[in-house]
DNA sequence: CGCGTAAGGTCAATCGCGTTGGCATAAGGA
DNA sequence: TCCTTATGCCAACGCGATTGACCTTACGCG
């Protein structure tokens, strides 16, 4: 029941090194743990395995997150903020909004470990905010009205994100099981009797090649022609 | 480096019941399985507990799946199992996708502490097999040639799989992520700064209310539009 | 019908996890 | 320079999955 262990980063005056040198902050902390998930896959972020990485005890990061799960909201935000570093709007509504949904979507993608553990959670911190606001001020300027914007804005957000975690949830995984996955396509699918399955043997090879490939700019375009047609 | 301790269902033979009388399958622990789910969240389903459910040792699980993660798998077909017990195709092609997608979103959607676990596997199991072959019979028999029935079929499962684990992941996720997300929307965008944040300020009270409703229904519908204009 | 075998339930132990409370120390304002 | 307290460290707790050894009884063969 204590109000709030944790002083704000912000609020940081005393850097005190830890026992090898390293001062920490929350960046660093942040930064290391996505360089952990992606060396040992999303279920390889411990808070041991972190204060092993930062040559600090694991306790040492309640001071700057009260538990896991906050510094997960903390490296979701980190992700948006990557996504839309350096972006400014050019005032096409159209290629705006493509270009957030395909860096956000980019950004998920490009650190899949990590996305599988922050898609579905609103983190409600700085870079978050700005994206949304971002998002939302893209629509007003380019004229719809408020109940269009907030209906376009959510299936945009929403098919951007389903998308990453769908694509990010099948490059993730710890690699057990990802090796898993891939096993099973290969030793079931490619081996179904014929019989059987006449359609998936006949599909199989054009299967396999496409899956690679996200199906979320297709179906972006599709929502922005949609859009397009509400003006 | 044992090959399988596990003897697979149909091989069973000798069921002895546990201590308390119960008699195992794996039927039943999958059933028990989801029980814990749906009553402790997404991370409620342990060894240990589902032991505890069953009255049997944890150790006991071991004899019908190699691991958690195998039975985790075997949930997911099971979602997928109850998502088409029953449905028979039509001939119409377009009602029949539409039937099969919403099923399996609605599947999902009805049991998100699962979902949040298996969207993203592959199980090679027999329900979803025989659903991944009945979407590409659908398709063939309407006439699309095997290439746009492999493209479409793509883009189709992605999507029902993508906004099923993301409707389901806001609706799942252990009750305390779900209090500290929701929390986050009442104190955070509730009361943000309108100076800083006009446009969030401005859709609050609309987003609040759209939030709650899923977006597939509309985007599967467009994807059957744009697969109808292909024919 | 009874007996040997091994399937399948149980027990106990191992190891890693997040988290906490107490303690030590040094940073930095006064 | 001194005092406060922020911040790092240590030890311990409870709970997680998993495993190997053991035991017991259901089954199938003769």
């Amino acid at each position: 029941m204590v109000p709030k262990p944790v002083v704000p980063e912000e609020k940081r005056r005393r850097r005190r090194p830890t026992k090898s040198g390293i001062v920490l902050s929350e960046r660093l902390i942040v930064e290391t743990a996505l360089r952990l998930l992606r060396e040992h896959g999303s279920a390889g972020l411990t808070a041991r395995r972190l204060g092993l990485a930062l040559d600090a005890d694991p306790s040492t990061l309640y001071r700057y997150f009260r538990g896991m799960d906050e510094l997960v909201l903390a490296i979701g935000d980190a992700l948006i903020g990557e996504a839309l570093r350096g972006w400014e709007p050019t005032g096409e509504w159209r290629d705006d909004l493509r270009a957030v949904g395909l860096r956000i979507h980019g950004a998920y993608v490009a650190h899949p470990q990590a996305a599988a553990l922050t898609t579905s959670r609103v983190t409600g911190r700085a870079n978050e905010l700005a994206a949304d606001e971002a998002v939302l001020d893209v629509l007003r300027t380019a004229g719809f009205s408020l109940p269009d914007t907030v209906r376009i804005y959510h299936a945009f957000i929403d098919q951007t994100l389903a998308f990453a975690a769908l694509d990010a949830g099948s490059l993730a995984l710890p690699s057990e099981a990802l090796r898993a996955d891939e096993d099973v396509w290969r030793s079931t699918y490619a081996r179904l009797p014929r019989a059987a399955y006449p359609r998936i043997a006949e599909a199989s090879p054009l299967l396999a090649t496409r899956m690679v490939n996200s199906a979320y700019p297709t179906a972006l375009e599709m929502l922005l022609d949609s859009a397009a047609a509400q003006l």
